[in-house]
DNA sequence: CCTAAAGCCTGTAGTTACTACAGGGTCAAG
DNA sequence: CTTGACCCTGTAGTAACTACAGGCTTTAGG
């Protein structure tokens, strides 16, 4: 399989596969003779590994990390599980600055009324 | 007043000072005989309107925009509040996405178990 | 059989929002 | 008078890609 057939496949562009070989995320595949990679099932699998893996929020480190041990002989398990509870902790800490975000502006929108006010009490309150 | 009394004053590094001037978000200082940037206090408000505006996580575009309403002598006051709905709904979408990611993570942490089982069912769902 | 389009290659530059040097000049204190 | 702190410009690095430029190869239609 070629790669513009692997990107159709996993709804990854091309660019990106190159790229993610390039830093080493994915494997180097198979040249042909004319100098075209050439894929096997295996490898998509391994790129479906690092979609999934990046869709749930996982960073390039992260996906590294679970990649190297999803391809040992034994993956081990409780290091899956560490790396999870880590990412859940992070994501929990974005929601929570997203939440006093969204009370901060709601606050400033507030203060707003309808948009007339002669005097804008938002820049005013980022202002001074 | 120097960059270094700037910086110390708004606690912002002074490379970020330098840089919010090259891509001309803050407006180019005197300088002192000595090529030496000199501040005044106007410019300070104007800094702390930027970093402001930033910890309430608009991008640089959007600081652009609500910096030019600012510096206007007739503050438009509904565009800012235009601009603050239309961030309001962002950070509310990254509220949802990050919810629904959260809900993945556990759902996977949960088929993990305590982390003992032999075939790993979170690398399992990832590969396949 | 030939040509034009589509696909593939490498390598580099652009994006966002900064941070971190490298390599230099200036200034204040001991 | 020298040492250290400060300032300058300009470039390169970060994450995680995307988008060319310039040049091959393959494939489908006439």
């Amino acid at each position: 399989m070629r790669i513009g057939r692997l990107a159709a496949m996993t709804g990854c562009p091309v660019e990106t596969i190159r790229y993610f070989e390039k830093i080493g995320l994915l494997p180097h595949p198979m040249r042909g003779a004319n100098g075209y990679r050439e894929y096997e099932e295996s490898q998509q699998k391994w790129l479906q590994f690092i979609l999934r893996s990046r869709a749930l929020g996982f960073t390039q480190n992260e996906v590294r990390r679970l990649s190297d041990i999803a391809h040992q002989s034994q993956p081990a398990c409780g290091d899956v599980r560490d790396l999870l509870i880590e990412h859940i902790a992070d994501v929990e800490e974005k929601q929570v600055d997203l939440q006093r975000l969204h009370q901060s502006l709601e606050r400033l929108k507030a203060r707003c009324q309808d948009g007339t006010l002669n005097d804008c009490p938002v820049i005013d309150e980022l202002m001074n």
